[in-house]
DNA sequence: CGGCCGCATTGACAAACGTCAATTTATAAA
DNA sequence: TTTATAAATTGACGTTTGTCAATGCGGCCG
């Protein structure tokens, strides 16, 4: 949302980047990765900047090598729903590159961030040149569409408070910290709107639903830090109708 | 849903397909459509019949030659929830032949159908032998990732009313046909649970919200028949507040 | 230090939704 | 055609949710 310009780096290209071995890019061969280095350009960002945004032209794809980057999609009213969480090591924006028309989502930094920008060019190149990048490519967009339907199931068939426990077990996976029985903890990287929009209600609604859920003593909140006594009792949640 | 077997037919080859070059094939040069003819099977399916059932391990892809095919997926408790219509020409089960995990949905015919399976080994070969071909499924992946983020996007903003109108306006364009003036009709392709299910609601639910349309002239059902008096006004339905 | 602004919480009320149950209408089988 | 079975509708009722509004909390900048 912050319009100001990220910081441009000169790099030391991607063959000394930590995530060599752990994005889409490992299928390529040395001097492929430095085909990529040459087109390829880094960025560091601030909590809230935008690294591209909903309707612009596309200029490539974007790959994170550290932070956490907020892939949301707003309506006409300009209301935004957060629909996924990215990492270091992901690739964004190639639905982009492949289609060739704008944006449909926009990306933002969740804190500091450094995001490198693989020109529209390069990729093109690379994919014709290495098809095992594509393929690379499809497994992580089909995975991505697998875990899109598994939400609308959700959307479908589970109450609020089971999504909100949902997406609680998911944070604990992605950023929480387990403690010495079955307990754990989470820093929220979102803020309570934002995940409202991620379980599909009103901000307002998901105060109400944590007020009830702290009173059952499943999860304490405070500011963005979450407590867990039990983390079986939240998977218990998700299904309540399977327990009797 | 039905457990009896399809029917196998002998058939005539991919090379003399309706669909060759509407489908995904298309890519695929004289010589690759006879290893696909050779490496492929049709089947015909009765109204209700299963293509392949969530759970199953993956036999290959599928390629809809003619009729309508249901994309869904249980819940636990054993609710469906409808995720996508899939159409002559549409290819199916890729995502499974990827990860060599079992199908995360099952496919049913909505009607008499036509269905090709195309092996497991002849489409890795394929693809192996023809990188567009690999292409061509990520850009139908990523065209199917972005509809179902839409959905998510509705899902959380819309009213059930205005998702109603917005799926209704979908269908038109799918299998609708069009009046004199901004009239229009559909015959549904499938039953209210499942309309329901689109729309992530309960049936009776669903019964209301049709009652309540009707009582304002924007569309009347009669078993799977619906007509629409101005399709426009269905349009209006999705952004009420930006009419005003 | 204080004011400002956005985020978060809480309350009150009306509207929408889910559930259970009964009834009617289709559809398929005998 | 009759019967059995599933789908769809309708009613009643309690719960949840959205909306509007007011208040509390926290960071940021002057």
């Amino acid at each position: 949302m912050t319009p100001t310009t990220p910081t441009r780096e000169t790099t030391l290209g991607c063959d000394a980047c930590v995530m060599r071995h752990k994005s889409d890019w490992q299928v390529l061969s040395d001097d492929e990765i430095q085909m990529l280095s040459r087109g390829q350009s880094k960025h560091c960002y601030e909590t809230g900047q935008t690294v591209y945004a909903m309707g612009e032209r596309s200029r490539g794809v974007y790959c994170i090598c550290s932070g956490a980057v907020a892939i949301r999609q707003f309506d006409p009213e300009g209301n935004s729903v957060l629909l996924q969480l990215a990492y270091s090591g992901d690739t964004l924006g190639y639905e982009s590159v492949l289609t060739g028309e704008t944006h449909r989502c926009s990306a933002e930094a969740l804190g500091p961030a450094t995001v490198c920008l693989i020109g529209t060019h390069t990729v093109k190149t690379l994919i014709a040149r290495n098809p095992d990048l594509g393929l690379q490519f499809l497994r992580r967009t089909a995975a991505k569409l697998q875990d899109a339907q598994e939400k609308l199931v959700q959307h479908a068939t589970l109450s609020n408070r089971a999504k909100l426990a949902h997406v609680l077990l998911i944070l604990m996976d992605r950023c929480g910290r387990r403690g010495t029985d079955g307990a754990g903890s989470i820093y929220l990287p979102v803020s309570r709107r934002d995940l409202a929009s991620m379980i599909g209600t009103r901000h307002e609604t998901l105060s109400r639903i944590i007020g009830r859920m702290e009173n059952d003593g499943l999860a304490y909140f405070s500011g963005r830090s979450v407590d867990i006594p039990r983390i079986e009792a939240l998977l218990g949640e998700i299904r309540p109708q399977l327990v009797g």
